[in-house]
DNA sequence: GCCAACTGCTTGCGCTATACGCAGATGAGG
DNA sequence: CCTCATCTGCGTATAGCGCAAGCAGTTGGC
């Protein structure tokens, strides 16, 4: 049996029973909380020991009491700003809406809290949330004729991409109207001036076009166009399947 | 015309010409190879203003000679780690060929250097490496029915879903044989314990079988798997608009 | 030949994560 | 009931960070 990290013993309420000392005085949830909402106020860079702490009424060190680093601290921020996957699929829904909508909730909680795009990760996700999440969408995918294997994978396929374009949408600045002043506002004017036609002629043609004047619409449309790739993969692939499974059952 | 920041008018040979003073000592390009290497051997956490600085052989302040700020040395760096997309695809390659072989080489390119991934990027990439890979991800586009619009929605998708893949990998520390010693080696013990069964069965079914045995092969099959869905869903998406070019040509 | 513009260097500030030692509170074992 | 190991949160201290500001020396256009 392998030794748990502190925080993973208070997220998922291992703590030993018969404890000495005084009672802690806040839980992780409530730390977790006070960060995120740091976080979403100010900024993935505002998140400090210090400014975290002071948030609960803590000093800086007393945080180590719940907490063995600042990138544990980070671990249990994505896994409050998830959220527990209440995610229920009515019984007459196909695959692919069920795993639309898994994507489309997933992506909204990481949209209400965009720094957890930004979060470096140390380890795989071993958090109750995020692994109800990954739970969640494996239910979404169960009436498949897909192996748990293929599940799977298609899963971190859907997950990974949808990670992404949380990422570089609030990278790039897209996620609502832009103002062109702005930094992000000013990026197609650069763009206009790096790239030049004849070193770039397909970027240049195809830049402007996408990025023009609806910056509003930009992570809905793409967001529609790339898990309609990945569910049209998907079908071909359960279609494949299906296919073998007749052709020739039982064989290899 | 939109101010240039410093290192964007150093990387793309922008500089003016008549220029008084001193010839700088260094390029941008060995100091963002020097950070390179840095990163390369101890990570990105080695990477500091002094460390690199050092390493070309300057005080730590010089370094904002050349670039204004750890941002957009950051920047500077994975340009270089990219290098050039010198990429050509053969005439008879059909564009499925043309953007796995792209698709490949990327990937190649940022498993090379691994931290790539990790960098927190503050606005939209504008160096001439990561602008000339989207440019050549878009050429192996080229011969497909698309609109540049999708085109570049497509590439956007392919490319998101790559660095993610990436990522991941080396987050979960999958790009090797797995040391059963290490914290990722220790991985699927913990999940074992801390998933019930009960709480999250699919979970519980798919994840051992998945991650079991053979990790060494973890990146590459899942690379197949998640590109193969996003080729199949390319697939029909051209297919659907063939089919609509034929059906109603000028119509909508 | 002047002097503005550029080079790289030095000092210093405020901030960070976190190692370490502390006094007081608590509850299990004798 | 008393003891004391064990826990709580606090205060201090350290090494490192990014970067602002001012420095002397070098260069090339006027």
């Amino acid at each position: 049996m392998a030794h748990l990290p502190r925080y993973l013993q208070l997220l998922w309420g291992r703590e030993p029973e018969g404890r000495r000392g005084p009672k802690p005085g806040r839980s992780i949830a409530e730390i977790g909380a006070a960060a995120v909402a740091i976080a979403d106020a100010e900024g993935l860079d505002a998140i400090s020991m210090k400014s975290v702490a002071n948030a609960v009424g803590f000093t800086t060190m007393s945080l180590y009491r719940y907490v063995d680093s600042k990138d544990e601290l980070s671990a249990v921020m994505v896994d409050v700003a998830y959220g527990p996957a209440d995610l229920s699929y009515a019984p007459g829904q196909g695959w692919r809406e069920r795993i639309t909508r898994w994507a489309r909730e997933i992506s909204a909680r990481r949209m209400a809290h965009p720094w957890t795009t930004e979060v470096r990760l140390a380890s795989p996700p071993l958090t109750p949330n995020t692994i109800g999440w990954m739970e969640s969408g494996l239910e979404a995918l169960e009436d498949t004729p897909l192996t748990s294997q293929q599940r799977l994978s298609t899963l971190l396929a859907v997950d990974g991409w949808g990670q992404n374009h949380v990422r570089q949408t609030v990278q790039m600045g897209l996620t609502g109207p832009v103002d062109p002043d702005s930094p992000q506002g000013a990026y197609l004017e650069l763009v206009g001036e790096l790239v030049d036609a004849a070193a770039f002629p397909r970027l240049a043609t195809a830049g402007p076009e996408a990025l023009g004047d609806d910056d509003d619409a930009f992570f809905d449309e793409e967001f529609d166009h790339g898990l309609g790739l990945l569910l049209d993969g998907i079908e071909a692939l359960i279609a494949r399947s299906n296919s073998e499974r007749v052709k020739g059952s039982g064989r290899h």
